[in-house]
DNA sequence: ATTTATATGAACCGATCAGTTCATTTATTC
DNA sequence: GAATAAATGAACTGATCGGTTCATATAAAT
């Protein structure tokens, strides 16, 4: 078996529900979109809502790994990675394309605590915390849970702030706020990344 | 004119569209919840976009009403209730029928930046952030935009993660970033609040 | 009591929803 | 070239979507 219309469908269904949204988007619409016929969709995905799940899946794998990627390049030591990931963040919201963050989206659609979409996108957060921690933990941080916790705060609202559009450059307010926030995390007396 | 069965009609659909979501929730469904017939509610609003927009001037009125006057409750001065706002976050977080916020929600269901919709959750933001930053005036803050923005940065990323429920207690992380954050904004040799 | 405005129920509209059926076609593989 | 598997198009299901029509009923105001 070469799963390649399957992939192909995952990946066109990624970028039409990430712009045009999940319940605004038919399965029609994807037939549209993607060429592929509604009977193949069905034949690969027994619903709707497991299409959805193996786009959110293949959007954090995608994701998580674009944000180590680039924070590993554009920082030297941990802590600069830390400081880096709202680089990252800039350049993610200067893509044409930029609609916020699917999970945010994705829980929004489906509220319920614990629907396999929600449920699903709050993993994804947890894993990207679970990766801040660890740049957290290699800089020496003091309380690397609280610092990672606390950036991300600051990456969420950026994200919300860029995708609402009342804000011009987030990005930059919250790497400043982060580069205050990184210099009490590792104790009064230390150097500045 | 007792515009009686129009507001009720909005306070309940403002209920239903925050639990239920916005496609989620149909006008049939605002029939059954509300008991108001749908020939009512079509000769007060033309379509269920209109229905939305009267919900979400209703939401930010009572929101943005409420979180002044906490604010103003909970701290003396402007200082003081800069901070405060995190701790009417954690009371709001606290509440059983907690959603998350509804403008991020309505943002996220209404992608297009020049929808109706959207334009108008926007605007909820940049209310908000008026009034925080007129709080860092008043407290004589260096850079009142900057450290407003920060903090509302703090404040969407403390919604989503508490929406999303990854996290614990965000509105706690929130406020201890606030702190560290406004130790800065009033000058290096400034006392703390 | 009569006018005027507001609300009602229920049936109805065409469009779209997620999902199914089925006969046919296109590739792979041996 | 026969067998096997994957994909197709198109029609179809029943439910629901936002929205309309219309005749009736319920008020309040004069």
């Amino acid at each position: 078996m070469r799963p390649s219309k399957r992939d192909e469908l995952v990946r066109e269904a990624l970028k039409v529900f990430y712009q045009g949204g999940f319940h605004a988007t038919g399965m029609d619409a994807l037939v549209v979109a993607t060429g592929i016929s509604k009977t193949t969709m069905f034949k690969h995905f027994s619903s709707k809502e497991e299409l959805i799940l193996a786009v959110l899946r293949l959007r954090d794998e995608n994701f998580r790994n674009w944000i180590i990627r680039r924070t590993s390049e554009l920082g030297r030591t941990p802590r600069e990675q830390l400081l880096a990931l709202f680089d990252v963040l800039a350049e993610w919201f200067a893509e044409p394309d930029f609609r916020g963050c699917m999970f945010i989206k994705a829980s929004a659609e489906y509220q319920e605590p614990d629907h396999p979409v929600h449920v699903q996108s709050a993993e994804h957060k947890r894993l990207l915390f679970n990766y801040v921690r660890s740049l957290a933990i290699a800089a020496g941080a003091l309380k690397p849970d609280s610092i990672a916790r606390q950036l991300l705060l600051l990456k969420e609202g950026a994200i919300v702030a860029k995708h609402m559009g009342y804000e011009d450059d987030p990005a930059s307010d919250a790497k400043s706020a982060a580069r205050i926030l990184l210099s009490q995390a590792f104790g009064p007396q230390a150097a500045a990344a």
